[in-house]
DNA sequence: GCCGTCATGTAAATAGTTACATGATTAA
DNA sequence: TTAATCATGTAACTATTTACATGACGGC
């Protein structure tokens, strides 16, 4: 069967939930898949447009209830195939994460101790910003849909957020700690 | 002062160690920076020579002892000071790391629960690759260079490296036995 | 009438991968 | 002499971001 690249899939995923728009999918991609997931206007909509060609999904203009310009694309049986095939398929390989505060940190000696610190703290900051993030998105899903049988694996996701994000907090703050003793 | 994308500081970076051709750069990025960073040569010359042409390096040809086509860059005042400057800069904000596992695992429902036990014993199975990688390089940089100033600091990035897989490891493990009693 | 949000889309630029072409050097 | 590795480079392709253009709808 045809391949399509991770975005187009991603996108037929979320067509399989209440998101039917283009511009829905981008909010929920947004909203509950940011910590692992991004996309933008410039990719939704060339691959809607392919999913469409290739028969994926077909499009009905908007409901009666709503706007006039809204499109909504629902998956066609061989669009629901599509998708269940790639999701029974096993990764070839981890991807490598691209860190830029690691790439500074192996260069840490052109920088002062102080800016490394600086460096550590804010990349900190940040991660608790990010572990926050989750456990609200986390209290929000269990809030609006109890019972929902995607909840189940979005929540699996966000624990998955949390314990990276957890693990980043704990360097940061042992490493800190290691560079202020070392000089 | 101009900025260049993080691929070229990267190289930029490289280039204060013992490496200093397009080839020893990917060789040491392949062996040491791949859990956080990676490169193609298709970026790798076309960054060099941009590199010269801004005179933040210098080219020589290979010293009398090497071969006669390879090209040594040496950092010049400038370049040193523009690594120096992106290395004190703050990051404006956190990468979205992609995941496919989660990606997958995040539309669970259309998979059935052996396939879900396989996706993530698969993903556990690799995790637990990539953190005894990471344990024989740390081995070898601390039999190789026990005094080299930049060892530091890439001991600390695979300490980042290790605490990331172990968290992801942990998880698999625990998501897994949770799927199994759920069902 | 105006503002904020909803909504679709494209063009250009940037970034990164993959496949290929070429040739030197070294060790078995 | 031949295979492996060292070494440089480009072209085509794929992926992604950014900036822009356009307009509908709802509430104040």
């Amino acid at each position: 069967m045809k391949k399509y690249n991770d975005t187009t899939y991603a996108i037929l995923g979320i067509l399989t939930t209440d998101c039917k728009s283009g511009y829905e999918v981008k909010q929920l991609i947004d909203k509950s898949l940011h910590h692992f997931w991004k996309i933008s206007y410039g990719q939704i909509y060339p691959a809607l447009k392919l999913i469409v060609e290739e028969g994926l999904a077909e499009v009905s203009p908007a409901s009666s209830s709503g706007r006039s310009d809204k499109r909504e694309y629902h998956l066609t049986e061989k669009g629901l195939e599509t998708l269940r095939e790639w999701l029974a398929k096993p990764l070839d390989q981890l991807p490598t994460e691209r860190n830029e505060v690691l790439l500074k940190l192996f260069f840490g000696q052109y920088l002062s101790i102080e800016k490394k610190m600086v460096l550590l703290q804010d990349y900190e900051r940040q991660l608790r910003i990010r572990y926050e993030t989750y456990v609200s998105i986390e209290e929000n899903i269990q809030e609006l849909y109890p019972d929902e049988a995607d909840a189940k694996y979005w929540l699996f996701t966000l624990d998955y957020g949390k314990r990276v994000a957890q693990a980043g907090i704990d360097w940061c703050v042992e490493t800190s700690q290691l560079m202020k003793k070392e000089g």
